[in-house]
RNA sequence: GGCGGUGUAGUCCAACGGCAGAGACAAGCGACUUAAAAUCGCUCCAGUGUGGGUUCGAGUCCCACCACCGCUACCA
C-alpha cells in the first residue's frame, strides 16, 4: 500500500511538471478546430462524374489505404505510417488540381469480433460498431483528408449485398478454355455445369480447426496452426465451397508484368502460385491393371528412377499394399495422420516411409522398382506421387541412404565446380548437365533431354508434358456467424442461387452464435432462417473475411449505389480507361497482405473484368509496402515486450502534426524503423520553429503575428533556397521520399528563422509545401496571416490553395567550386563562373599554381571534367 | 535450406558511379536569463560489415563471405 501511495504521488508531481511545461506551439487550440472545419465544409469531398461540381478537365487520382480491421486495440502507429503517406499524396495532388479519391472504410467481419462476442456475450454488431467509432475518431484526430461521405463497412447490408452478388457472378460463370476468359455459365454446353463453375462445392479434406470451430484456407494455416489464435488444425473431409482461382494462374502470373509493384512482392506472388513445368509419367504396376501417375520436373532423369513414392493419403495405397505389408502400412498411415503439419514438415527429422510390397514398371526400360509411401511426398501437390531419382534429388537421396535403396547416376555435371564433387553414392547432384546411362538421351544437355523424353513418353502413351502449380483452389466457406451468408439454397441435395432481388441475405438475429462443437455451422441453430421454403433450406456456411476486402476499392467509387455494385461511369472514371492495366493509382499497406489479399482481389477483379463489369484487368497499378515500425528497443512492438507506442498518447502530448511528421521523418517509407520519442520531440521543435516564423509570444503567453513579417523582397539566397525547396519537396513527394522532403523544409525554415525583416513570401510558399505533412499547423498560420494581411495570397484554406512552382533560373549560382583530384584523390579546390565550359574548367585547373606545384612536372595523361562537380587529373606513377 | 531486404558518425538516417553529410537525436560550448527552462548561434564525431574485382574515380556496380530483419519452407 505504501508503495502504491508513493508512486501515486510521483504521478501527480510528474503531471504537474508537464502542465507547467509550456507547449512549444499551441496545437491543442487548433488541431481539433480545423478537423471540425474540414469535416463541416466537406473540404475533401471527391466529385463523381455527373455531380454538379465535377470538373471534367481535372485528372483523377485514386489513392488507397488498405482498410483496417477495427480491432479492440484501436489504431496502431503502423496504421498511422501508411495512412499519413497516402494522405500526403492525396493533399498534394489536390493542391495540384487533381480530382482525388481518398476514402476509408472498415473490414469489419471476421473472427476476432465473433470470438470477443462469444466471450462477453455481446453481439458482434455492437462491439464492431464500437470499434469502428473508436477507429474513426482516432483517424479523424490525425487530420487525414478522407472523403468520409464514402465511408463503407463490409458488415453493412448495403455493402455485403454486392459481395453476395459478386459471389453469384462467380457461381454463375466458368472459364472457357478456348478463350481463357470467364463467361456466363449459360454459355457452357457440357452436361455438368457444376463441375466447371468458378464457385463450386467440394468434399475434399480441409483444414478444420476445432478450437475456432471452422475450416481455414491453406493460406490461413501457419506451421500447422491457425493464423488467427495459433490453435491446432487437423485435416478432415467436409463439404465446402471453393473458388476456382486455379483457372487464373497463368494470368495472375503474366499480368504482374504491367504493374508498378515492388519486385519482391511480384516474386512472392509468383512463388506462391508456384508454376513448374515438367511431365506426368504413368508407371504400370506389376501384376495389376493399376498404374501410378507421377509428376516430375526432371523427366530427363527417368532412367535413374529406382523407386516410386506415394503420399500416405494417395488413393491407390490400399490397393497396392501386399498382405505382408498391410500392418506396417496401416500403422504408418495412422502415424502420419496424427502428426501435425508442423511435425510432418520438420526438415531436421529423419526421412520415414514404408514399402507397399508391390512393384512398378519403369516405362523407359521395363525395370521393376518398388513402391513406397512416405510423408515427404505431399498429397496436394502434383499427382501426390513421385518417381525417386536419388542420384539427382536431395530428398530422394536422403531417403535412399536411409533405406539403402539403389542410386543410379544419369546426369553428369558439365561445369568444373560441380564435377569436382565426389561422384560416389554419398553425393547428390541436382543441377543440370549431360545425360548419361540413359540409352535414348545420352549426351543431351538437360533441357534437350527433357524435350526428347517428353516427346517419347507422349508417342508411347506413357505420359505427357504438363505444368503444375502450388496454388490450390480457394476454400471459401467458414463455419462462422459473423460473416456474409451465401446467397445459395439447397433443395433435394442440390444447390441453386438466389435471385438478385433476394439480396442481401442478412444473417439471422441470434442470441447464441457459439460454434456448435460439431462441423455444423452456428447458423444451423437459427431454424426459422434456415428454412427457405417447404422444401428448400439455406446454405449454412458464411464467407471468409477476405470476401469483403476483395472489392472494397470498387465500392468507394460509388458507395451509395443501390442498383449496381458500381456504376459504369464511376468505374471507368476512377478505375481508369484501360491505358494502364491497374485502376487504383497508389495502394499503400503492409507486406502481410502480399499474397493473400492481393491475390484474391486480383482474381475477383479479373472475373468481373472478363464478365464485362470492369474496364481494367488489374485492380492496383502501383503498390507500396510500408515498413514495420519497431519499438524503441528495435524489436517488433508487442504488449508482452511492453514497447508499444499508442498514437493517442503521442497526439495528446505532441499533436497530430508532430506524429504525422515524425513517422514520415523516421526514414524511408518501405524500411523497418525503430521508434524514438526524442525523435518525435525533434520534429515537434521543428514545427514550433515554423510556427515562430509567423508568430511571436507576448509576456502573457499569447501568440500574435510576428512583427518581423513584411512584404519584403527575397534576397537571392533566400529565393534560391525557397525554390530549391519547392523543387525538392515536389520531387520527393512524387517518389514517396518523405524523409528527405522534410529535411529540405528544415533547411528552408532555418534559412528564414534569423531573417529580419522576414519576407512573407517565405510563408506563402513554405506553408503550402508543408501542409500535406502538417495540415493543422499550416492551416492555422495560413488563416491567421490571411486575417492580418488580406490580399496577400492567403485567401481560403491552405488545403484548398495551389501547389507552388519553382523557377529553375532562381536555382543557379554565379560561381561553382570544383574539387580538383589527382589520380582520384582531392588535392585542391577551384572556383569558376557557372558559365564556364568544360575546356575552360580544364584549362583553369591545369594553370592553377597550387595544382602545378603538386603535379611537380608530372605528365598529365588524361583529364576528366564532371560538370559542376570536379576535375580529375590522371598522371603517371 | 530458398527468396527478398538492410549494413554509413554514439543513435536515426542523407549522398544521378564524382569532394562521405541533407536533416534530426544525443553530446559539448556560447548568447539570452538573478537562475533555470525554452529559444537562438556555434562545435565535435564515421571513410561506409569483411575480402576481392571493374573503373580515371566505388558507400553506390560485379563476385564471395559475415551479421541482422522479413517472407517462405520436403512443391518433386
Amino acid at each position: 500500500m505504501a508503495d502504491a501511495g508513493f508512486s501515486g504521488l510521483m504521478v501527480i508531481q510528474r503531471s504537474n511538471e508537464m502542465s507547467l511545461t509550456r507547449k512549444h506551439y499551441p496545437f491543442t487550440e487548433f488541431e481539433a478546430r480545423w478537423q471540425k472545419h474540414w469535416m463541416e465544409t466537406n473540404a475533401f469531398r471527391a466529385a463523381n462524374p455527373g455531380d454538379t461540381d465535377f470538373r471534367p478537365e481535372a485528372s483523377k487520382y485514386f489513392v488507397l489505404d488498405m482498410f483496417p480491421y477495427p480491432s479492440g486495440d484501436g489504431l496502431h502507429v503502423g496504421h498511422v505510417e501508411g495512412y499519413t503517406a497516402t494522405d500526403i499524396l492525396a493533399r498534394y495532388r489536390r493542391l495540384c488540381g487533381d480530382n482525388v479519391l481518398h476514402p476509408m472504410g472498415w473490414d469489419a467481419f471476421g473472427l476476432p469480433a465473433e470470438q470477443y462476442a462469444i466471450k462477453t456475450g455481446q453481439h458482434p454488431r455492437i462491439t464492431t460498431q464500437k470499434n469502428i467509432d473508436r477507429f474513426r475518431t482516432q483517424l479523424q484526430s490525425l487530420g487525414f483528408s478522407y472523403d468520409w461521405s464514402r465511408e463503407i463497412s463490409t458488415t453493412d447490408p448495403g455493402y455485403f449485398r454486392w459481395t453476395q452478388w459478386i459471389f453469384l457472378q462467380l457461381y454463375n460463370s466458368w472459364v472457357n478454355p478456348a478463350t481463357n476468359r470467364a463467361e456466363p455459365i449459360s454459355l457452357y454446353f457440357g452436361n455438368d455445369p457444376d463441375s466447371v463453375r468458378l464457385a463450386f462445392v467440394s468434399d475434399k479434406p480441409v483444414n478444420w480447426c476445432p478450437e475456432l470451430g471452422t475450416v481455414l484456407a491453406n493460406e490461413e494455416v501457419v506451421d500447422g496452426k491457425s493464423e488467427v489464435g495459433g490453435f491446432p488444425v487437423e485435416r478432415r473431409p467436409m463439404r465446402q465451397w471453393m473458388l476456382r482461382i486455379t483457372a487464373y494462374t497463368e494470368r495472375l502470373i503474366s499480368d504482374l508484368d504491367g504493374l508498378d509493384w515492388p519486385d519482391s512482392i511480384k516474386q512472392l506472388q509468383r512463388n506462391w502460385i508456384g508454376r513448374s513445368e515438367g511431365a506426368e509419367v504413368r508407371f504400370p504396376i506389376e501384376g495389376s491393371q493399376a498404374e501410378v501417375t507421377i509428376f516430375t520436373t526432371r523427366p530427363d532423369t527417368l532412367f535413374g528412377a529406382t523407386y516410386i513414392v506415394l503420399a500416405p493419403e494417395h488413393p491407390l495405397v490400399d490397393s497396392l499394399t501386399s498382405p505382408e505389408q498391410r500392418a506396417a502400412v496401416d500403422a504408418y498411415k495412422k502415424a502420419c495422420s496424427s502428426k501435425s503439419d508442423l511435425e510432418r514438415t520438420d526438415l531436421a527429422k529423419e526421412k520415414t516411409g514404408v514399402p507397399l510390397g508391390s512393384s512398378a514398371i519403369n516405362p523407359v526400360n521395363g525395370e521393376k522398382i518398388p513402391v513406397w509411401i512416405a510423408d515427404y511426398v505431399l498429397t496436394g501437390y502434383g499427382t501426390g506421387a513421385i518417381m525417386a531419382v536419388p542420384a539427382h534429388d536431395e530428398r530422394d537421396h536422403e531417403f535412399a541412404m536411409t533405406f539403402n535403396l539403389p542410386i543410379i547416376e544419369v546426369v553428369r555435371a558439365v561445369n568444373a565446380v560441380d564435377q569436382a564433387l565426389p561422384t560416389d553414392q554419398q553425393a547428390c547432384f541436382s543441377g543440370e548437365g549431360i545425360a548419361i546411362n540413359s540409352p535414348i538421351l545420352d549426351g543431351l544437355v538437360t533441357t534437350e533431354a527433357k524435350k526428347k523424353i517428353i516427346r517419347w513418353l507422349k508417342e508411347k502413351g506413357y505420359g505427357r508434358g504438363t505444368i503444375t502449380y502450388k496454388l490450390r483452389d480457394w476454400l471459401f466457406s467458414r463455419q462462422r456467424y459473423w460473416g456474409e451468408p451465401f446467397p445459395i439454397i439447397w433443395e433435394d441435395g442440390s444447390h441453386r442461387s438466389l435471385s438478385h432481388e433476394e439480396l442481401p441475405v442478412e444473417p439471422p438475429e441470434m442470441e447464441d452464435f457459439k460454434p456448435t462443437g460439431t462441423s455444423e455451422p452456428p447458423l444451423s441453430k437459427a431454424s426459422d432462417w434456415v428454412r427457405y421454403s417447404e422444401t428448400a433450406t439455406r446454405e449454412l456456411n458464411t464467407m471468409p473475411q477476405w470476401a469483403g476486402s476483395c472489392w472494397y476499392y470498387l465500392r468507394y467509387c460509388d458507395p451509395g449505389n443501390k442498383d449496381r455494385f458500381i456504376s459504369r461511369e464511376a468505374e471507368s472514371y476512377w478505375m481508369g480507361d484501360g491505358a494502364k492495366p491497374g485502376g487504383v493509382d497508389l495502394y499503400v499497406g503492409g507486406t502481410e497482405h502480399a499474397v493473400l489479399h492481393l491475390l484474391y482481389a486480383r482474381f475477383w477483379h479479373k472475373v468481373l473484368f472478363d464478365l464485362g463489369h470492369l474496364t481494367t484487368p488489374e485492380p492496383f497499378q502501383k503498390l507500396v509496402n510500408q515498413g514495420m515500425i519497431l519499438g524503441d528497443d528495435g524489436q517488433k512492438m508487442s504488449k508482452s515486450r511492453g514497447n508499444v507506442v499508442n498514437p493517442d498518447e503521442v497526439v495528446s502530448e505532441y499533436g497530430a502534426d508532430a506524429l504525422r511528421l515524425y513517422e514520415m521523418f523516421m526514414g524511408p517509407l518501405e524500411h523497418g524503423k525503430p521508434w524514438s520519442m526524442t525523435g518525435v520531440e525533434g520534429v515537434y521543435r521543428f514545427l514550433a520553429r515554423v510556427w515562430r516564423l509567423a508568430m511571436t509570444e507576448d509576456q502573457e503567453g499569447n501568440w500574435g503575428i510576428s512583427e518581423d513579417l513584411a512584404e519584403q523582397e527575397l534576397t537571392s539566397t533566400q529565393r534560391r533556397v525557397l525554390h530549391a525547396t519547392i523543387k525538392k519537396v515536389t520531387q520527393d513527394i512524387e517518389s514517396l521520399a518523405f524523409n528527405t522532403a522534410i529535411s529540405q523544409m528544415m533547411i528552408c525554415t532555418n534559412e528564414f528563422t534569423g531573417a529580419k525583416p522576414r519576407p512573407i513570401e517565405s510563408l506563402r510558399i513554405l506553408l503550402r509545401l508543408l501542409s500535406p505533412f502538417a495540415p493543422h499547423l499550416c492551416e492555422e498560420i495560413w488563416w491567421r496571416l490571411g486575417t492580418k494581411f488580406p490580399d496577400s495570397g492567403f485567401a481560403g484554406l491552405a488545403s484548398q490553395s495551389s501547389w507552388p512552382n519553382w523557377n529553375e533560373e532562381y536555382l543557379v549560382v554565379d560561381e561553382i567550386t570544383y574539387a580538383v583530384q589527382i589520380n582520384g584523390k582531392v588535392r585542391g579546390h577551384l572556383t569558376v563562373p557557372t558559365s564556364a565550359d568544360r575546356e575552360s574548367v580544364e584549362k583553369t585547373a591545369l594553370c592553377d599554381p597550387a595544382i602545378l606545384e603538386i603535379l611537380d612536372g608530372k605528365e598529365v595523361k588524361k583529364v576528366i571534367v564532371v560538370p559542376g562537380r570536379l576535375v580529375n587529373l590522371v598522371v603517371a606513377g
